[in-house]
DNA sequence: GGCAAAAATTAGCCTTGACTAAATTTGTCC
DNA sequence: GGACAAATTTAGTCAAGGCTAATTTTTGCC
């Protein structure tokens, strides 16, 4: 039973989506998780399968799969080290936050709770990664600001503050790069009207300029 | 034909029993590096196929198998991200040395050059790692300073300056630490008869204390 | 309420990389 | 120079994790 890369991924992209979804208790179905990663449906069954035997999921046959209490925490430390590494790589080696998700997608599998602790640490406990989302802590709790924020509203009548990206792919945020678009920036309702509209959707946004 | 963990480790492990045998054009037997992989002979008899397949080593039948000049570049490839990383994670996050072999062992495995320029760089371009192992440049140049260095030399007459050791393993580096030996330290004769022969013949010491 | 389409699972197969057991080669000792 | 021991490879098996094709379940529409 060596550490998997393989489980890691399920469990991680079960955790994305049924956050998506909302909820703790929603059901996840195989085909969206299949997409997320990239392969067939039939391998993510089996995989949701071991998940299961490993009791980090629940699979219902013909309706989905959802994490167990263990799963969900096994899981949020998954993304608190892809978001820590993210956070090293921006700030501490210069990399634009558009090249950072694919690398620290490798370096979330390093195995070593000492490490994370002793990164979180020398990055002095940071709360929200390159892209505005949330590091959970230590003990998994996920101080969630952006509950501060809203998705951009319709109109366009005020300047917005941008709080985070929901998108963290190369093109999404190379694109955002390109109108000047990054963390804390201020836009102005021409500003926002100047952006593709695929773009805009992924901000979040506060509505107070005063906000930090 | 993805990147494959296994295949690395195999590469590394021919690379570095290599060196031991001291020559470019030594032949590792499939055996030595079954022992240094902790798997079977066989199964390092086939993955060796495999290197030469990628074109990364030759294999002679019941000889053994040395590397050819791509599965050389590779090999020094990964020592080099090995170091680099020891070296971070004992400069920068403050691990101690025999902690940090086993957690580069899994980072050396992060596909991205960029991430190893960066790196370099933010380090200083360290010459050597924490265990006084020359790191190799980004052309695969191995500086080896050690060559001013000799193994420990009988009768103990003079006091000498710990300037490597050539065994990263956590038990090794705890028992040094234990008797206070570290890189750079200066050893009297009688601390170096108070040292067990096992770990006595670890070190590489440098005969002259003003050279550092 | 039944039937067709969509979604999910099962069945069967392939590759990678490990293993054991058996066969082969090498090397050494007389 | 032959026989035996040690080292190595070959042969055959297994588990993980992927795929395609076929089957089963669910769902949506009339």
């Amino acid at each position: 039973m060596a550490r998997s890369t393989n489980r890691e991924d399920h469990l991680k992209a079960l955790y994305s989506l049924g956050e998506e979804r909302g909820g703790d208790d929603a059901w996840v179905s195989t085909n969206e998780m299949a997409v997320a990663l990239g392969v067939k449906a039939p391998s993510v069954t089996n995989m949701v399968q071991v998940l299961q035997e490993l009791g980090w999921a629940e699979h219902r046959p013909y309706r989905g799969a959802r994490l167990t209490p263990l799963g969900r925490e096994l899981a949020v430390g998954l993304v608190r080290k892809h978001r820590l590494w993210e956070t090293f790589l921006v700030e501490q080696l210069g990399f634009g936050w558009e090249q950072v998700h694919d690398i620290a997608e490798q370096m979330e599998h390093i195995d070593c709770p000492e490490l994370v602790d002793r990164l979180d640490a020398f990055l002095g406990r940071p709360k929200v990664d390159p892209h505005g989302d949330p590091i959970p802590d230590a003990a998994g709790n996920i101080e969630d600001n952006r509950e501060l924020t809203v998705p951009l509203p319709e109109g366009f009548g005020h300047p917005v503050v941008v709080k985070a990206v929901l998108d963290d792919s190369h093109e999404t945020l190379s694109a955002l790069d390109a109108h000047g678009v990054s963390i804390g920036v201020s836009l102005s309702p021409e500003a926002l009207r100047g952006l593709p509209a695929t773009l805009r959707d992924v901000l979040l946004v506060s509505q107070n300029p005063s906000q930090t």
